[in-house]
RNA sequence: GCCGGGAUGGUGGAAUAGGUAGACACGCAAGACUUAAAAUCUUGUGGCUUCACGGCCGUGCGGGUUCGAUUCCCGCUCCUGGUACCA
């Protein structure tokens, strides 16, 4: 092969690979591991574009380090394949989802396969498989058969639970559980019907069914978790998302919320990550107070975090939907305050959201009394109280909570200072400040006041400190097709599982994707979707998991795909441990990283799994924007300016397919060919050229901007794209996608492959030994390319690579002790050309199994450096001097030199800094 | 509003235990090779100024610490991600 063929160079290490399954992990205990993962990507019909694999590429290369390195690399890839848009599609054609999606894998698949990527693919699952989710089916099952104990801080089986109430009731049981637990004796219990056991036991079950308020999306026929609803609209499609009260599965997510809070000390993610998961978990610690209502039994809950401002209250709020104002009213109020629940309620979430100004409320009528000082206080409604934290009621503390105050100046309720301070300026929070016209507080500072007060409430069995947690339970059901079905059915109404040998829970054929005409999920239109047992015939469920079911667990599965007689093989996840790298971006930050935190957990607690963290270190990758490309026609005319000229036209702007766009110059003969409208299209050109305008966008079709790495292959070839993506900047940072300096990482790795060859493109390497010079320039990029790999800092890996290239191209390098290792330091970065150098070189196994070389420091060993010498900071020349000269002897040749005797002007220096090895500095 | 991330030539970016700002690459310009083009190679390329040597300015803006600041501190501007009446 006389010049560089990167199409055959790829065709034949991809073939070989796949061959020769070179990428297969096993477990071995003769080398430590190493576990990397890419964020599980979803199958779109639009296939890859050029920012996908930006991440896969940053993976890659550590893995193929890190064999090279020793390590024993599990690598695998996947599919995240049930989802909304394959059912989308298959409303709009009535196809399958299942095809669309099998076809859609294919298509990645191939993509993924030309980039040279070093998976495992005998590892890949699907989360639409059948034999995938047989296994998220009996997580679920494990999680109905479990409860929270509190006291042990462990998800426990709900077998042990029954024991307890067999024996001694709940009296005694301290548990994750509903709000409306009523006490039971152990007689009691065995007395009750199943139907009524089974209703306690629900309320107690890790998963369980109750009405929820959801995020209801009618345009898709299904609930949207929060992550998925962006300002009142779906994330996919932009469809408007309303409130509606529905019977769903749950999951108490919530009972780990102390454990996932504390357990991020435990990994090494970016700090924001964690940040956002802290603001999502949403720990507040304060106290419950109860407030009694005066002239009623009515007694209201609220929850503060302020206790110690409790003599500032001058008001309760209480949430527009919350069950206890319909009681409050006093008959004079009843017509205002109705009226206000009224619109308050229908206003939609994303209403109460963005007009956050308008402050609105109602008195009730009703007063309640401060068990403090024994206070009468208004009882208001206010749609500032959200019914969904806390307890869905307030103490109001105007002076020293801003919504508080802005509330009482807009009603004229009083505003009572409890803490020293000026409130000229409005409310503040004081949290330093002395409590005062506080009776029994005075004098105190927050921490003391709150801890006297807490101490008083629970004295007086009124209240008790009490930490909250603004996370929700996690609902677990969609009202869609493409799913997992849930392993229940019902009987007279209550859920039960199916049993463990009848899994998986085949996904039934239906006749349309759509909802029944009374409203059911899309598999109420299923034939037979009932269960039989030997009491008779059931229903099932016709919800379907969420899509984040599957993506929960996947980490385990690939250590043991085909695993039939359990999730994975104990001893192999064992093995594999934790992902010690997972690249993927941060949208997932308290998604899916959150609920798959919350299932290791929970598989931690039942004795599934060893590890109570799945992801050790994550990296998150920044996204690749489009760079859109436009063309300026001039109005009412086929004739289009080049950008230097718009200006002195009347021009419309047009976006232009940017793949017929080189260097923003535009290539005329594609552009005629690209539609019809555009034959015999007109040029005005500057210096011959048409150039187009350029812009960043956000990469989609529409736009005309989406560069597919196909594209990029057959033009460059693998290796460059997988180099050049690595070259556009550092791995975490936003970038737009330009090609701009693609022909950079081309004629590197030409020049490359010109090393190993003569003029006449044979190749050709020396045995003789290398100079000084040469293997400086070797270990240079030894030490640089480990280094930036512990950094991930790809970017300056490629520069270096180039740099390197650079000094041997230049001392005509052709020496195999030097061509040998520099081709190993490469490899990770560019596998298909390092591996066909690597057999040029006479190798006869892949250079996977090679290891990457011993860097020695004795190669970079200078004793001469030139000193940059500044006088009064400023850089005014160089002097190369032996790096053993003393302080002393480097300052006499400093004040030697004439430039500097031309600065100092006769006079001497007020001050030399000299830094041995580094610099000099004259201060005049 | 609150919490993150960021701003460096025409472009992507490099350099932070404070020590030569602009590595590497693109683009551009000039030249070599070629009938020509492509490819390849050589040289130059932050701005202003100077015939030149050189000088002045310069890392979003304004201050500060320091012999020395892209890097540290204080105060802003703009872009960007998250979050949102959470009591």
């Amino acid at each position: 092969m006389a010049e560089y063929n990167f199409q055959e160079v790829e065709n034949k290490w991809q073939a070989y690979w796949e061959q020769n399954q070179t990428f297969k992990a096993r477990v071995d205990r003769s080398k430590p591991k190493f576990y990397s993962l890419d964020m599980f990507p979803y199958p779109s019909g639009a296939g890859l574009h050029v920012g996908h694999p930006l991440g896969y590429i940053a993976s890659d290369i550590v893995t193929r380090f890190k064999r090279l390195k020793g390590f024993n690399v599990l690598h695998p890839m996947g599919y995240d394949s049930f989802g909304l848009p394959a059912e989308q599609y298959a409303i709009q054609t009535g196809q399958h989802p299942a095809i669309t999606t099998g076809e859609n894998i294919a298509r990645y698949t191939e993509q993924l396969k030309n980039i040279g990527f070093a998976f495992d693919w005998s590892k890949e699952v699907r989360t639409s498989d059948p034999s995938y989710y047989k296994w998220t089916q009996w997580i679920f099952m494990q999680i109905f058969n479990s409860y929270y104990d509190n006291k042990q801080q462990k998800a426990i089986s709900i077998d042990s639970l029954i024991r307890i109430f067999e024996e001694e009731g709940n009296l005694n049981v301290d548990a994750v559980c509903d709000e409306d637990i009523h006490h039971f004796t152990g007689n009691e219990w065995k007395n009750y019907t199943e139907k009524r056991q089974q209703e306690i036991l629900l309320k107690y079950r890790m998963t369980y069914l109750a009405e929820t308020t959801v995020n209801w999306c009618p345009a898709l026929g299904t609930v949207l978790s929060n992550d998925e609803v962006k300002d009142g609209f779906s994330e996919r499609g932009g469809h408007p998302v309303e409130r509606k009260k529905m019977m769903q599965w749950s999951m108490r997510i919530t009972a780990y919320a102390e454990r996932l809070l504390q357990d991020l000390e435990k990994v090494d993610w970016a700090e924001p990550i964690k940040e956002m998961q802290r603001n999502w978990i949403g720990k507040s610690i304060g106290a419950d107070v109860t407030f009694q209502v005066k002239n009623h039994d009515i007694k209201i809950k609220v929850f503060t975090t302020r206790v110690d401002t409790i003599y500032g209250v001058t008001y309760l709020a209480l949430a527009p939907e919350s069950e206890m104002v319909a009681d409050l009213i006093t008959e004079d109020q009843r017509e205002t305050v109705e009226a206000y629940v009224e619109v308050a309620k229908n206003r939609s979430e994303r209403d109460r959201m963005t007009d956050v100004k308008t402050i609105s409320g109602a008195f009730t009528g009703s007063y309640a009394i401060n068990p403090f000082n024994g206070e009468e206080i208004q009882i208001w409604v206010a749609d500032y109280v959200l019914a969904g934290y806390g307890t869905g009621a307030v103490m109001a503390v105007p002076a020293h909570d801003e919504r508080d105050y802005n509330f009482a100046r807009h009603f004229g309720l009083e505003i009572r200072q409890v803490i020293e301070g000026s409130l000229e300026e409005g409310s503040f929070p004081g949290k330093g400040g002395i409590i005062m016209n506080s009776d029994i507080l005075n004098g105190l500072e927050m921490r003391a006041a709150m801890d006297k007060a807490i101490a008083f409430l629970e004295e007086k069995n009124i209240g008790k400190g009490k930490i909250q947690y603004r996370m929700r339970d996690a609902i677990f059901t969609r009202q869609r097709y493409w799913g997992e079905p849930l392993p229940v059915y019902f009987k007279e109404g209550m859920p039960y599982l199916i049993e463990e040998k009848d899994l998986p829970l085949v996904l039934p054929e239906v006749d349309k994707y759509l909802p029944t005409e009374d409203g059911e999920p899309p598999l109420g239109r299923a034939t037979n979707w009932t269960y039989k047992t030997s009491e008779g015939e059931f229903p099932l469920e016709m919800s379907t998991m969420p899509g984040w079911a599957g993506s929960s667990w996947y980490f385990f599965r690939y250590t043991d795909p085909q695993n039939e007689i359990s999730f994975a093989d104990r001893e192999k996840t064992d093995y594999w441990g934790a992902v010690d790298l997972y690249i993927g971006g941060a949208e997932h930050a308290t998604g899916h990283l959150l609920y798959s935190r919350f299932w290791t957990k929970f598989l931690y607690d039942i004795g599934a799994v060893g590890i109570e963290e799945p992801f050790q270190k994550m990296i998150n990758q920044g996204m690749i924007q489009g760079r859109s490309n436009f063309v300026y026609r001039v109005k009412g005319s086929n004739t289009f300016v080049s950008h230097g000229l718009k200006e002195s036209y009347d021009v419309s702007e047009m976006h232009v397919d940017v793949n017929i766009v080189y260097n923003d110059q535009l290539n005329l003969e594609k552009f005629v060919n690209w539609r019809p409208d555009l034959k015999g299209a007109e040029f005005i050109l500057e210096d011959g050229k048409y150039i187009c305008g350029a812009e960043v966008e956000k990469m989609s079709k529409s736009k005309y901007n989406v560069v597919n790495p196909d594209d990029i292959i057959t033009r460059y070839g693998a290796d460059t794209l997988r180099l050049y993506e690595m070259f556009l900047g550092p791995l975490e940072q936003f970038k737009p996608w330009n090609t701009n300096g693609i022909d950079g990482v081309y004629k590197f790795l030409r020049k490359l492959w010109r090393l190993y060859h003569d003029k006449n493109g044979h190749f050709s390497v020396s045995d003789a030994a290398a100079v000084p010079e040469e293997l400086k320039s070797l270990h240079k990029i030894i030490k640089k390319a480990e280094d930036d790999m512990n950094n991930h800092s790809f970017n300056t890996s490629v520069s270096a690579f180039m740099i390197c290239v650079n000094e041997l191209s230049a001392l005509n390098c052709n020496k195999r002790s030097i061509l040998e290792p520099l081709a190993i330091v490469v490899s990770p970065y560019a596998p298909h050309i390092a591996e066909e150098l690597w057999s040029l070189l006479g190798r006869q196994t892949s250079i996977v199994e090679a290891a990457y070389p011993q860097f020695n420091e004795k190669y970079l060993v200078e004793n001469i450096h030139e000193y940059p010498v500044s006088i009064n900071g400023k850089m005014r020349l160089k002097l190369s001097l032996p790096l053993n000269l003393s302080k002393e002897e480097i300052e006499k040749s400093a004040m030697d030199n004439e430039i500097v005797q031309k600065w100092l002007e006769g006079k001497s220096p007020k001050k030399v800094i000299v830094v041995p090895g580094k610099i000099v500095n004259i201060v005049v």
